[in-house]
DNA sequence: ATCAGCGGCATTTTT
DNA sequence: TGCCGCTGAT
């Protein structure tokens, strides 16, 4: 049955029907880019009779590459299994398991974030005696990773290197490589980089995967680094049906190797290519895309084209100055509540910022207005202390080379393992040249060391060995482990707050366990194509009864970058895993050369099994708390800018408009700089469909100190006519603004009165010297779970402690009802007389006389 | 082995 | 100003 296209635009039908050779889709903001690749997916599956397995389409996100295999779905059904729909870093995943021993690595490898490298860095730099005070570790990496994006080995970039910290960096980078492989690990940047190394090194590997992936569709191409652009260019060399969708004004992550040539220059790449522009926005509102437009229309490196729509003009931009950052978050609750008056919902707003740091302020209004919200981003449920410990301690057990999470979890909980009995199973590790955990064996057997801590160390190693057999279900044997861990116990022990949050936590980590069974289990598995040993056994008929492979691995010799990094010979470790029961292996990607799995070249074979900790592992590892935002839930959804790309709400706010925040100060002054936050404007602008909100702050505390910035040049940018100012600088923004901020009438609760931040002051000495650090520690490890519904914070995305308080929140108190104060806890209010409130707190027996406007305090129903 | 306290630091963070 | 990480005192 032939795909129904009739919906599409001309230039939307075109890309679909363009399936041969290479095709760049332009696709502005709102231009219906994912429909178009799965209509073209779809298209190429049913018209043109192409096996799913041949298909192959790239994503940035988990979360784009599972709403395309969903649309996919509803589109074609299960024709859409065996598709390799995934995102750049699980297609790497997935060829680096497939021949993991060709780059001199094990199937069991695990995965290396970035708290897992840098604690890595930091050990390099104290064994090579840098340091850290003139060479900072985020330098190193930031430097490291940039060289591993662009390709270079450790010896090319030494090469190139000639600044200081390059120098230093190119000392770190080497043994980095070192360390990880005897880890048996990859970081990040890695998986693309071996993965690049695969197939520039392992020509029959490179050559069966260009044979498998007829057609292939990168996803968000203006976000490619160059290590995914040559990928795609080997992957894309032998049948040239590569069609790439980006759109340059929305590149802004140049920082993180993204690079806008590729996009720009992809005609010159691929000479004989075709190129259509989606120009149609089926998103937003008349003046919304002309502001957007104009915006962009600055810059001065882009491919030209201009969105246009179909739709009303709808209001105008609506500017607001507030006199500061308080001011700004107030209105804007006001202006939220204004609006949901008029009939839209929570959830159909959003406010946006350019740095984390603006968000307490917005969030601090937000709550005190009783609006409820959730914060996307920030700190993630698997950053957290805990669930690292125990995403540790499941490593191990796949991979008992991984030194790192070793020495993470060996005295977490604390079993009396010292520092110096730390140091002394490493010195063992590295004069027998074998791993940590090998080390830490025969350290249990070691007679200088104290019995007790001998017996400790025995006792851990013998944890990680007795998981290792485990067997029985998933969620079992990492209840298992946890357990033996003495994690939960340890917590208990401490009987704080803090300790029972993260027991909520490790708890939620069980749910997430669950999901993914859930989620991979026999009907709902991943599926893959056959793998590529079996796509050249049947393209070329081969016998592949020898495989030619294993062989060449030892002949590859003389490419350049492969020597370097691929072949350095150290000792390998990790063996363990490779003969460890099934539960914890690897079943990802089968063998390189499988022997049944080479069977029928339409048979799927499972790719992540809901029953393996190496899959599970690795599924964690590669997901962010932002692939699973829910959007169900009454709440305003706050982020960062560059979070709400892809993203759309009918009404938006962007908060701190102003120079040096947005644009940000270290990007003034370059032209590129400058030009990348005017994409990430445009970004922003292009989010909203309906309404517009841009703020900005008169004076703004920045690192403590009071600052007052011009109007950001983006405001500008806009024609005046298409947007409407209000608030202290509606006559305009020049000049004398401290004399007219007492005499703005109407909004309720500013805390600005004629007499000038007093208030302010009173409110801030009120809170007696703000929180301690384990205070402030507590509150940002805050709790999960008791109040949301269950399943709800890691499934979704991380909604801040207290959030779940919001909704609750009004802004009117009466003697009887129950507060919750952020110093003093909880508290009844006794007596309400105007403004202020007398609270007693359960706590200290004390009543204290409150501002309800500003004390930090919450209802409790 | 642990923790308070000090000093240096300070965008953005798809994997 | 607020946070993080290290350090030195116990």
């Amino acid at each position: 049955m032939p795909v129904d296209i009739t919906t599409l635009n001309g230039p939307q039908r075109a890309a679909v029907e363009c399936t041969e050779g290479p095709l760049l889709v332009l696709a502005g903001a709102g231009s219906g880019k994912t429909r178009v690749l799965t209509y073209r997916i779809a298209h190429i599956l049913e018209d043109l009779d192409v096996a799913p397995w041949e298909i192959l389409a790239i994503t940035f996100t988990n979360k784009a590459a599972a709403e395309m295999r969903e649309r996919l779905q509803g589109l074609v059904g299960p024709r859409s299994r065996g598709m390799w729909v995934s995102t750049f870093h699980s297609m790497c995943v997935r060829m680096l398991r497939a021949d993991a021993e060709l780059l001199g690595f094990s199937k069991s490898f695990t995965i290396y974030d970035t708290d897992d490298q840098k604690r890595l860095y930091k050990e390099i730099m104290a064994e090579l005696d840098i340091d850290p005070k003139r060479f900072p570790v985020n330098a190193l990496m930031n430097r490291i990773s940039t060289a591993k994006n662009e390709l270079k080995a450790p010896g090319v970039f030494a090469k190139e290197a000639n600044d200081p910290v390059g120098k230093v960096a190119a000392r770190v980078y080497e043994r980095l490589q070192e360390r990880l492989k005897q880890a048996n690990a990859f970081d990040f940047d890695d998986l693309l980089l071996y993965a690049y190394l695969l197939l520039k090194n392992h020509p029959e590997v490179l050559e069966a995967y260009q044979l498998r992936f007829r057609y292939i569709m990168v996803d968000e191409y203006q976000d490619t680094n160059h290590a995914q652009y040559e990928i795609t260019r080997l992957l894309a060399e032998q049948h040239g049906n590569i069609m790439v969708v980006g759109d340059d004004d929305q590149s802004i992550y140049s920082w993180r190797g993204a690079d806008i040539r590729n996009i720009l220059d992809f005609e010159k790449d691929y000479p004989r290519c075709t190129t259509v522009k989606l120009e149609q926005n089926y998103r937003s509102v008349g003046n919304v895309l002309a502001a957007a437009n104009a915006v962009i229309a600055n810059n001065q490196h882009r491919k030209a084209k201009k969105l246009f729509t179909d739709q009303e003009d709808g209001e105008k931009i609506h500017v607001y100055m507030a006199t500061d950052e308080r001011d700004e978050g107030r209105w804007i609750a006001g202006e939220i509540e204004k609006q949901r008056q008029k009939g839209l919902s929570y959830n159909q707003v959003a406010v946006f910022y350019r740095t984390n740091a603006q968000s307490r302020m917005l969030e601090d209004m937000l709550l005190r207005a009783g609006v409820p919200y959730r914060i996307v981003g920030g700190t993630r449920f698997f950053e957290r202390a805990e669930i690292r410990d125990v995403m540790a301690y499941l490593t191990l057990v796949v991979n008992p080379a991984d030194d790192i999470a070793a020495k993470r979890v060996i005295n977490t909980p604390r079993r009396g393992i010292g520092k110096s009995t730390i140091e002394r199973i490493e010195q063992f590790a590295r004069e027998m040249g074998m791993t940590f955990m090998e080390g830490a064996e025969l350290a249990a057997a070691d007679p200088e060391l104290r019995a007790s801590t001998r017996r400790s160390v025995g006792e851990f190693v013998q944890l990680v060995k007795d998981a290792q057999s485990y067997s029985g279900d998933l969620r079992k044997l990492i209840e298992a482990v946890i357990d033996k861990s003495g994690l939960i116990g340890a917590l208990q022990a401490e009987n704080t707050d803090e300790a029972r949050g993260r027991i909520e936590n490790i708890q939620e980590f069980l749910s997430v366990v669950d999901e993914f069974v859930d989620t991979h289990d026999e009907e709902d598995a991943d599926y893959a194509a056959p793998q590529h040993s079996a796509v050249l056994r049947t393209a070329d008929a081969l016998d592949a009864a020898a495989s030619p492979r294993t062989q060449s691995a030892a002949a590859d010799e003389g490419s350049g970058i492969g020597e370097t990094l691929a072949d350095s010979s150290l000792p390998m470790g990790g063996q363990l895993a490779d003969d460890a029961p099934v539960v914890v292996g690897v079943t990802a990607g089968g063998e390189g050369v499988g022997e049944e799995k080479a069977a029928a070249a339409d048979e799927p074979v499972r790719v992540l099994r809901g029953d393996s900790l190496a899959d599970f592992l690795e599924w964690v590892r590669l997901r962010t708390d932002l692939d699973t935002m829910e959007d169900d839930g009454q709440a305003v959804t706050m982020m960062t800018v560059h979070a709400s790309k892809g993203l759309e709400f009918d009404c938006v706010f962007v908060a701190g408009m102003e120079e040096t925040l947005f644009p940000h100060m270290n990007s003034v002054g370059d032209a590129a700089g400058i030009e990348e936050e005017r994409r990430l404007a445009y970004v922003a602008i292009t989010r909203a469909r309906k309404v517009l909100y841009l703020t900005c702050a008169y004076t703004r505390q920045i690192f403590g100190q009071t600052q007052s910035n011009p109007v950001s040049r983006f405001v500008h940018e806009i024609p005046s006519e298409l947007r409407q100012t209000m608030g202290v600088g509606s006559q305009g923004f020049s000049g004398t603004g401290w004399e007219k901020r007492g005499s703005r009438k109407g909004i309720s609760g500013s805390g600005v009165e004629a007499g000038g931040g007093r208030v302010f002051g009173r409110s801030s000495a009120s809170m007696p010297g703000g929180r301690s650090d384990r205070e402030r520690r507590e509150a940002r490890t805050g709790r999960m779970g008791s109040g949301m519904g269950s399943g709800r914070a890691v499934s979704g995305a991380y909604v801040r402690p207290g959030a779940e308080k919001k909704a609750a929140a009004k802004m009117t108190f009466a003697a009887g009802d129950m507060v919750d104060h952020k110093t003093f806890g909880r508290g009844k209010v006794t007596k309400v007389d105007g403004d202020t409130l007398y609270v007693r707190f359960t706590k200290s027996g004390q009543t204290k006389k409150l501002l309800k406007d500003y004390a930090p305090i919450v209802k409790i129903n």
